[in-house]
DNA sequence: GGAAATCGTGAACAGCGTTCAAAAACCATA
DNA sequence: TATGGTTTTTGAACGCTGTTCACGATTTCC
């Protein structure tokens, strides 16, 4: 009948989410979760170093989620023979968004996460794990054939991804959802079809001066 | 010899932006800052509702004081008769990274002061101050003259000033400061540069179908 | 100068993350 | 199965937190 010790985290660990995705992440608490999971405190610690710990474990599960679902919109796209470089920015965009509506508490908290103490230089597994989508963007960009060399490319892709993290980010900081969604939509099919045409265009995006001495 | 009630808030929000900025945000005690106020505290909460209020207040003073950075700056260009818009757009952006290395501390708390909770549609004044740093963008924008209407316009400067935070914000959250400035750097030229060449080369943004049916 | 209103105070309270001695559960071996 | 040792689980206890509020000091006003 006892559960096994990895059982028992991944219990841990939905209850956590869901306080987190219900409440924000200061609604994470050691006894709440040890309530619903029908353990004791103490027991939290023996899985995990801290709250922290499972807070972090919930933000992972997060990311490979959000990974998962951006290589399966890429995968559905290539089911249906879609190779358009714009379709399939826009729905990896989506894809993103999509997933940040459905985890409105738990997203922002992954967000918050990482800014509440000023960067004492984690190992982070995290910046791997965003490099997988990442990696994805940057896929789809090599297989457009822009006149472009492979540093401008992946700074590129960096850039997309970048951006559509912004416009997300910012969008779902103002208040109506539903109003902000039109003008998150608005944005990112400005971002790409501006970034399109930019790259086709072609030419150098070597430095230069950014003002004048 | 008593200081003025204005005086001794100004004073606490001082202390708080400091001590926010030096541990991040979970920093803020109230019995820290009345200690180095030579206050009581209660008597904090005289001046502020909660700790959130005294950390919102410092975030109202950042946002002010960003928005002062970017109109000195385009104040600086145009001293100098720079109206060439990439510059200017170069310009606003390294304003906007200069504050953020200026307060590696403050600025993360403000970003994470309003994910901490999910939204329960605060009054916010916040939107106001941040608005006030689009218009800086979209007036640049339209002293260029791309063929776009107003509305484009508009939405081009959102997904601009969008896209450059989500750019820095993504930048800091990795590790080494010296190499990711560089990075961020890149991106953000890249972002500009892309950005005018889409716009210059005219066309309609019309929305379209994002993924075939 | 005295009454009334305001302000400052810090002990007290509830709640939090975290610890750790003790109890319970488990397990291999005789 | 009985036994001894090892591991896991427990929850009371600790220190720290934000916040409150009765009380005393101070200012304000007529």
């Amino acid at each position: 009948m006892a559960l096994d010790r990895e059982e028992t985290s991944e219990r841990v660990l939905a209850i956590a989410e869901a306080l987190i995705n219900e409440g924000g992440m200061d609604n994470l608490k050691a006894r709440t979760i040890a309530e619903q999971a029908g353990i004791s405190v103490g027991s939290i610690y023996n899985l995990f170093a801290d709250l922290d710990g499972v807070h972090r474990a919930v933000n992972m599960r997060l990311l490979d989620r959000l990974g998962a679902a951006g290589a399966a919109a890429m995968a559905d796209l290539a089911r249906r023979d879609v190779t358009d470089v714009r379709q399939r920015l826009l729905a990896l965009a989506g894809a993103y968004i999509g997933f940040v509506e459905a985890h409105p508490g738990s997203w922002p908290a992954l967000l918050a996460f990482n800014r509440r103490r000023p960067v004492l230089s984690e190992p982070d597994a995290y910046e791997a794990r965003l490099d997988q989508l990442f990696e994805i963007i940057a896929a789809v960009l090599a297989e457009g054939d822009f006149d472009i060399d492979e540093d401008t490319r992946r700074t590129a892709a960096r850039t997309l991804w970048s951006s559509v993290h912004g416009i997300v980010t910012s969008g779902y900081a103002a208040r109506s959802l539903r109003r902000q969604a039109d003008e998150i939509e608005r944005q990112v099919e400005l971002l790409v079809a501006v970034f399109i045409r930019g790259l086709e265009r072609g030419g150098t995006f070597a430095h230069a001066e950014t003002t004048a001495p």
